[in-house]
DNA sequence: TTAAAAATGTAATAAATAAATACAAATAAT
DNA sequence: ATTATTTGTATTTATTTATTACATTTTTAA
């Protein structure tokens, strides 16, 4: 059980970010400076130091931060290190792309189902998963102990796929779908809307010296 | 050319938001008070007057908001009626479901070209265009007037693509490359990291009394 | 051995942002 | 004419985020 430390939302949200500079540093470095990685991730050093105190005491003053120790750190609190299985509801081209994504295998995260009410799609296979209808997702969710669902269905089934989720027991979910979900206590919903992204670029589009943040 | 009003990046946000709440409401609705509104989007009633007071006086004290003089003004607002041309670079799994995605058609953007620099993939068609090289990139930059370079390779690829479509005019870039791009003066860029977004949710994931914001 | 340089951890402060309150002004309904 | 409704916005309050500053620790080098 984790400590319940509160990490401010704003450092858990750089915290995959320091993971991915991380990344970049050569295989035999074993050290990293605060003010080094900030270079890295675009941010003040003294933003660096203050994030990663939340994790703990973790440098050493006058010599830095053992990167190994960091890294395994950041995983440690982000969670990356429980092997999380998810599934995937929704086999269109965003779907099947998301199933494909080797990003989330990286980082720890299972696909272990795939599921689409298409009758002409289930039981067939995308990255070597093969398509389940919806009425097999509680017994999946089961036998994988699934803690996340991934939601890439068109917009009017997405709140109905979410309620069987978190039926299911599912407890967060990333949902892809261009609808806002009903909250419900005790589940984390956090929405990627591709179309909203694309709006707010274009806001800026005409205005170079505004400047975005997010 | 737009008024240099200055909206908070809050309110850029919400704005995506209330439209498609907008497109929730019956065909033959054709006002809305800012209560209601609020009710859909999920956020304070005041909030919403507030965001939409930015846009000029739009409603009716009294009466409320005409439902076509609000979608018209926030689509103004956001310059979804310049009909801004994209194009997308790298044409995997990720690409290829962006190519297929109608939401970017519906809110006026065009996909005017597919690149990739995969010769197995070149001439062959995706969502009814024919992939492209990037050496094409310029010529199509400047025939379609392309304000907007969305990035769907690899991660090493990324910077890379993201020089090119700067050094063609484009102002604009929506990253879905695991990368930190290198940001110029100038240019907007907004990234999209498929993998962060699910390591947040995972930090969540343990913490059901923790509340995730953004 | 001592002093200087380098680097963390964090208290304190400052800045930015956002949300909520409150109410005058305008409109509609009765 | 009166009451109810609803906007627009000034003001306040709260929250969050970022920065500064510096004591503390470690390393390096004279």
């Amino acid at each position: 059980m984790k400590e319940n430390r509160k990490i401010p939302p704003a450092t858990v949200k750089r915290l995959p970010l320091y993971l991915q500079c991380l990344d970049l540093l050569n295989e035999d470095d074993i050290g990293i400076s605060s003010s080094r990685l900030a270079e890295l991730a675009k941010v003040n050093d003294a933003q660096v130091r203050r994030d990663l105190s939340y994790l703990g005491t973790l440098g050493t003053r006058g010599v830095g931060y053992d990167i190994s120790t960091l890294r395994n750190q950041i995983q440690l609190e982000l969670g990356l290190v429980e092997g999380w299985s998810a599934v995937i509801v929704g086999t269109g081209n965003l779907g099947a792309a998301l199933a494909h994504y080797g990003g989330f295998r990286d980082k720890g995260f299972g696909i272990v189902g795939l599921f689409d009410d298409d009758p002409k799609k289930i039981n067939s296979q995308v990255a070597g998963l093969v398509i389940k209808p919806l009425s097999d997702l509680e017994k999946y969710c089961e036998k994988f102990n699934v803690a996340i669902g991934i939601i890439a269905t068109p917009g009017e089934h997405a709140q109905g796929v979410a309620d069987q989720l978190i039926n299911c027991g599912v407890r967060s979910i990333l949902n892809f779908a261009p609808v806002l979900l009903k909250n419900t206590p005790d589940v984390q919903i956090r929405s990627v809307d591709l179309s909203q992204e694309l709006q707010i670029l274009s806001y800026y589009l005409d205005r170079p010296v505004l400047k975005a943040v997010d």
